[in-house]
DNA sequence: GCGACAG
DNA sequence: ATCTTGTCGC
């Protein structure tokens, strides 16, 4: 029989619907963001001339997917010593997902698992709860601008970093448009570009981090840094083109969930 | 209509 | 995100 659908009749479960509550919940979020440096902690780039908190334990989370089951996943969270660029800490949980990816509602997928982890270092006080933490995802290049980064960062408190390694299309900004304004840096040996779109707004930078690789990553803030700051500490953290929080963190992921699923199949 | 759409 | 080994080069 042909449906007459004169008044909506599954609004609770229509997609468009649960896309504009998911809208209204980031700009609702929105409001706590802060774009600006606010952290108690500095640099240890100058001399360590007193007592002053210095950043030192750098987070990276990141969630792996399945192949055969695409609603299994593995969230880790790594913390590793900025001097040294070694994970100190790490944990991880292999969880089922109800959520569907949806472009620009990431956060409603990934950050429940990331929050829990977090959660789970600081109520048991651990001495290695990052002071920062970079997130595989973006910070405010975004449609609404408030990414993964920034819903991670307001949720946590903490100060995040948005890593993206592909391009979201946003406010008229495209790749063809990064690439020819990084080769044209290129005379002048910088290696990085601002993300300035059609309206004027700078949504973030497009890094070349090694000279090995031509795609770049995309930085954008998070939550409680500037950009300038977090384009410093993104620096300070590649060895490879990914920093390398976030490459751990995504190394790990998948070494995890390859364990899980080859225990579970015997 | 067509292309784009973080992970 | 995921499918995937070796291989070419610094």
């Amino acid at each position: 029989m042909k449906k007459i659908s004169h008044a909506p009749v599954e609004s609770s479960s229509s997609s468009s619907t649960q896309h504009k509550i998911w809208g209204e919940e980031q700009d609702e979020l929105k409001q706590k963001l802060i774009a600006e440096d606010d952290f108690p902690w500095r640099l240890a780039t100058t001399a360590t001339s007193d007592q002053e908190e210095v950043l030192k334990y750098v987070g990276g989370v990141d969630l792996s997917y399945s192949k055969e089951d695409p609603s299994m996943a593995c969230g880790i969270l790594v913390v590793l010593d900025l001097h040294t660029l070694q994970v100190v800490y790490e944990d991880f949980s292999i969880v089922t997902l109800s959520v569907p990816y949806v472009p620009g509602f990431l956060a409603f997928r990934e950050a429940p698992v990331l929050l829990e982890l977090l959660e789970k270092m600081r109520t048991t006080a651990n001495p290695f709860y990052p002071q920062l933490l970079m997130v595989d995802g973006n910070g405010i290049l975004h449609p609404r601008g408030f990414g993964l980064a920034c819903h991670l960062g307001t949720l946590a408190n903490l100060p995040t970093i948005g890593i993206g390694k592909n391009l979201h299309h946003v406010d008229g900004l495209t790749l063809s448009s990064v690439r020819q304004l990084l080769k044209a840096k290129e005379d002048y040996s910088e290696n990085f570009i601002t993300l300035t779109g059609s309206s004027g707004r700078i949504w973030g930078v497009a890094v070349r981090t090694t000279g090995g690789s031509l795609k770049p990553i995309f930085i954008s803030i998070g939550h409680r840094i500037s950009l300038d700051t977090a384009i410093r500490i993104v620096n300070m953290t590649c060895k490879y083109r990914v920093p390398e929080p976030i490459r751990q963190a995504d190394i790990r992921s998948r070494e995890y969930l390859r364990k899980h699923q080859t225990r579970m199949s015997k």
